[in-house]
This record gives C-alpha cells, structure tokens and sequence, in this order.
DNA sequence: CGACTAGTTGAGGCCAGTCAATGTTGGTGG
DNA sequence: CCACCAACATTGACTGGCCTCAACTAGTCG
C-alpha cells in the first residue's frame, strides 16, 4: 500500500546519522525539506541538521504563525498538516496553501521580516523551526545551499502562479480536479497511495482556497461520485479514474 | 507634475557614477531594482553595475522570454512595460504581472531553470538581463546582496499571496478598485502622477489579470466614471477619489 | 443524550459570462 | 492628408454557473 520502496534516497541516506534532518528523509518529504538538501556536502549535511532546532507540538487548531508575527524562522513540517492563510484588511480570510510533511513554509516572511500569512495545523502536526538568521549564514559557506534555498524560494512563486491560473480563469469541476490531482501527486512523492487518501480540511477550507463556496465543493464532489469518478464519504476520498480527472482539469 | 525631487535617493546617488545602475537609480525604480541594491557596500554596486549586461530593445509585442525558455538571467526593465503570463496546458493564457520600470521579472525562472511564464513588451521596452550565475557569485561575497536577493523573491511570494485572495474572494468592482490603487501606488513610487495615468493593457489583458472578462471591465470602469469615481478615455485614466477607491477595495 | 459542527441537497436569485451589434482609435498606404 | 482597415472598446440582451438561504442529515464529544 505505502510504498516505502524509495526511501531514503541512496546518496543521502547515509551521510547523516542523526537529527530531525534524517527523519525527514526517512519519511519521504519529497518536496522542499529535500529540496534544501537536495546535492549537499556531507558536512554542510551535519551544520543544516544543527539549525534545524525547536520542534514544536501542534494541537489540530494551533497556531504555528500568525499574520503580522515577526518573522525569525521558516518551519518545516515534519509531522501532519497545516494551512495557510492571508486575511483581507476587512477581515475577510483566504486559505492560500495546503501543507504536508516535508514542506517548507513562512518563506513569505524574509521580504518584510514578517508573517504575511498566519499557519494553522489542520490535525496534530510538529514542525521545525529553521531560525532564518542562521540559515543565511550557513548559505554563505555553501554554494550549494545557497542555490538551493534561491531554488525553493522561486519553485513556491511558480506554484502561486499557477494558483492564480486556477483562480482567475478555471471553473469549479476544473479547480477540484486540479486539487486532487495535486494532492494524489504529492501524496505519491512522499510514498502513500496516490489515489485513497484522507483530506484534512474542511469543505469550507477546500472552498476557500479554491475560489468557490462549500456548497459549490461539496456539490463537486457529489457530482463526481455519480459519474463514478471517485468515491467519497466525508474527508475520505478515493479516485478511480485519474486519467478523467486530468481531462477534466485541463479542458476548456 | 513628475515629482523627481526625491531623486536619485541622497544615499546612493554619488556612489555610482555612470553604468545602468545609475540610471535606474534616477528613474526612481522605487521598486524590485531599488531593493536588490538597498543598503550595497560601494564596491558591490560597482560589481553589481558590470553584472547588468545586454540590454534588449523591445518593440510593443515583442517577447523578452518565452515559457518553457531554458532560464539564464533575470531582466530589469529599463524604460517601458511587461506583462507576464502563464499557459495552461489547453492553450488557456493568464496574464500573471504587469510590471514597469525598475522591476525585474523571471524570478520563477530559478527553481526550474526554465522560465514558468512568457514576458511580453506592452510597449517599446528596454530590459537588462542580469545572468543570475554572476548574480549568485557576487551575492557570495556581499551578504547584503544575498539578504536582498532572499528578500525581494520572497517579497514576490507575498504579492502572488495577495493577488490569490484577489482572485479567489472579491467580486469584479473591488478587483477593479484593487488594480486600480496598486498601479496609483506604484507610478507614485516611480515619481509619477497617482492619479492620471496610461493603461498599458487592453481591457482583454486587464481581464485576465483579474480573473474576468473583457467586457465586465469595462462596464466596471463606465460604472465608475458615472458615479464620478474615475475618468476613462480608452487607456488614460483619471482617478478622482482614491479614498472611495480603497473602500471599494476593502469591503464585504 | 443533546448540542454542536460538518456535510449534503434543494430552490431561487444575481453577478458575471456569452453573444452580438455598434462605436472608437490608431496605424498604413494611396 | 485622408481613407481605410484592423484592433480595441462599449453597450445591450440574454444565459448560466455559482452564491445565498434554508432545511435536513450525519457524525462527534462532553
């Protein structure tokens, strides 16, 4: 079921010993914790998994950041999920990322040297703190290091851009097939099944970031199921026909 | 009517004495090209400067980069105007950014090594392209340089984040409203009138950097003039009450 | 068990999209 | 210089997809 079969990566596995850095490769975060270590020396290795310090505990509902916090770290979660989300000055609240073990998140925060986005853990979740200040320096040290970091800052702007292609020009069947997709996909670099998973938000989160009403997502997925393109009961989802689901997200 | 009396900036205008870097300096690019080089030790600009290299004349439609185009440099606009837009794989475009003097585009070009989007001349344009190896050498001597190239990628995060709650909560008045402002603000940045100015997008461009068709922008802009909000004459606009403006673009 | 939150489903309305006709602007060549 | 054309913009009438409001169901947790 869990195909584990990948990890850890064979050049990495060993160079590291010990420390939250390991864990994380252990776990298959394919995303931006690997990314950030992604071709490291093994001594630059050893100095990362020493920045890498406080860990905390997150209840389901905590607040990892909140917006207009100062920012002094990124966070990587190394345990369950959070979301993301910036608030209009009216009040009006948008959840703008989903993230799971292994991402990197409050990168928006080094331009202003504050939180534009405040985090909430979608289920019990620990993440740690990689204080900024301390990563810089050892970026400066190595070349590699400092590419990497440049790397993920740019891939999340690519990823926001494409949010926004969704966003200003795709309608609801189209978003919720991209979000699924989406999130088979990641599910699958971090070695779970690619088509049964269980989502940890809300259909009023799923709404919110998607652009549309819980009603429209919750209808979505209705509709989705009589066509038998998945199944679904409450937060529980299995896709049965992927392909379709990429038709349905690239059209128009 | 263009206030230039705060240029060029009294802490940085002697230190450079001739190269692109000046110039940019006394066209008050208040924006990105300021922030990369805020707070540079003097030897660092002058290696700054000799990094800025080729510049590419554009004529008005001409592409600066194309989508898919391996990455080699981010570009600094000199004179003139981009959009930036991303396709999705049906052949749907969305224009993504509307950027103007002093701004530097292709940030999202770094994760992949392939430009994510396509950069388009709105006008007869000039570009510096910036070769981002010997941005990211010379940023390993300055750690200034390294902090504000840090800052300015992630600042670009923050302004996508922003432009997603725009395109995912508000109705098409208040984007309007929004565009509207955020273009005030930056020719004012820029030592330009805030409240007369000259669209460089069609209506077509415009509405799909908001996420809306071509024609409901312009019934939101003759909606606004008749209630005496703005004046509009094909592509130059008159704002008349930018207050009103920002609570249109606050409310709900 | 009752109170609460999350999710589903239906009915109706509205905002923005679609289609279409007309007006305006700007560039080109006679 | 003006006539012409193509691209851009405006406006109207109609449509439709999503939102709103509301009722009902299904879990969850003291």
């Amino acid at each position: 079921m869990v195909s584990l079969a990948l990890y850890p990566p064979p050049a990495l596995a060993g160079s590291v010993t010990a420390g939250p850095l390991r864990e994380f490769m252990l776990h298959g975060s394919d995303r931006t914790m690997r990314e950030l270590s992604a071709g490291l020396e093994a001594d630059t290795l050893r100095q990362l998994d020493a920045v890498i310090s406080t860990s905390s505990r997150l209840k389901k509902g905590d607040t990892l950041y909140q917006a207009g916090a100062p920012f002094t770290a990124l966070y990587a979660i190394r345990q369950g999920s959070c979301k993301t989300t910036v608030l209009g000055e009216d009040g009006r609240e948008q959840v703008t990322g989903y993230h799971m073990v292994g991402d990197i998140i409050g990168l928006d925060g080094i331009g202003t040297e504050r939180h534009g986005c405040e985090a909430v853990a979608l289920e019990d979740t620990t993440a740690c703190a990689l204080p900024f200040a301390r990563l810089e320096k050892l970026a400066r040290t190595s070349v590699t290091l400092q590419h990497n970091i440049y790397q993920f800052l740019s891939r999340d702007i690519g990823r926001d851009q494409d949010m926004m292609l969704l966003l200003g020009s795709m309608q609801a069947e189209e978003r919720l097939a991209v979000f699924l997709l989406n999130l088979s996909e990641r599910y699958q670099q971090r070695g779970y099944s690619s088509t049964e998973f269980v989502l940890r938000m809300t259909r009023q989160e799923i709404g919110s970031y998607l652009g549309m009403k819980l009603e429209t997502v919750s209808r979505v997925f209705s509709r989705f199921q009589e066509v038998g393109l998945l199944q679904v009961q409450g937060r529980s989802v299995k896709l049965f026909a992927l392909s379709t689901l990429k038709q349905i997200a690239g059209r128009r």
